[in-house]
DNA sequence: CGAACCTTGACACAACCGTGGTAAGGTTCG
DNA sequence: CGAACCTTACCACGGTTGTGTCAAGGTTCG
């Protein structure tokens, strides 16, 4: 058996064991099994683990938001839904088809300017 | 006072007035006020509100995560600290502390040795 | 003036989050 | 073999979310 048991990296990494699991089913850091089903954590998870750590301790945030940013990140159909309806103040019927979360990563910019310049637009209620 | 008051945009956006507070609360939609501090609702907000109950619906998402995603907009720090662990999984052993490694190795072949000889053990939990 | 609003604050409550523990059973390894 | 691990599943428990309701007091407006 190659990698560190749950409670080897539990210990090189500050979580808990009972956070491990909890953190894996999270969908945020799974490590691989052993034949018989023992979690095996190898470098990069361990390296994961310890930056996640600090990630949480120095923003204020939760397992649920890393969680939720991944999702969005993966399901571009819901980073498209919310990414139209934060930028929706202005309100702007066709927007651009929101692909990869690159375009986000490097559109910024020029929507962060976009979203301060906001023709008036009336809604009819 | 022009603009719905909490109770009028209630019933037009399909939330509740306590919701309403609720959402504000959240940093989602914080309508202007009247100079006796009452809530008023523009077309605006009430589109917001309207898209907003849309979102939630479609997605599997809460108020606080859209309110984490609007943190994310806003704070380009906390959004870079994020996306950056987010894309940290490609296996990087450079970044692994060489402590690190020593025990790895040097656990390594013994794990090894011990997992070349592997009863095929069915896992039935 | 008085009904019908509005405000904030508080109590209530189910459902979930973060976390620990325990139990029953399988795996590893000296 | 037997101690020390591992697995999942469950109980517990304070804290947060989402939501309603009620109270005490201010505002609007016919």
């Amino acid at each position: 058996m190659d990698g560190l048991t749950i409670q080897e990296a539990a210990e090189t990494t500050g979580w808990s064991s009972r956070m491990l699991r909890y953190v894996e089913r999270e969908g945020l850091i799974a490590p691989r099994r052993s034949a018989s089903g023992y979690r095996l954590y190898g470098p990069e998870e361990l390296q994961r683990l310890r930056t996640l750590r600090e990630l949480l301790g120095e923003h204020e945030l939760s397992l649920g938001d890393v969680g939720f940013a991944q999702r969005m990140v993966r399901d571009s159909d819901l980073r498209g839904a919310v990414e139209t309806w934060l930028q929706e103040s202005p309100t702007r019927p066709e927007d651009v088809p929101a692909n990869e979360w690159l375009s986000w990563e490097q559109d910024k910019h020029q929507r962060l300017l976009d979203a301060i310049t906001p023709p008036p637009t009336p809604v009819t209620n």
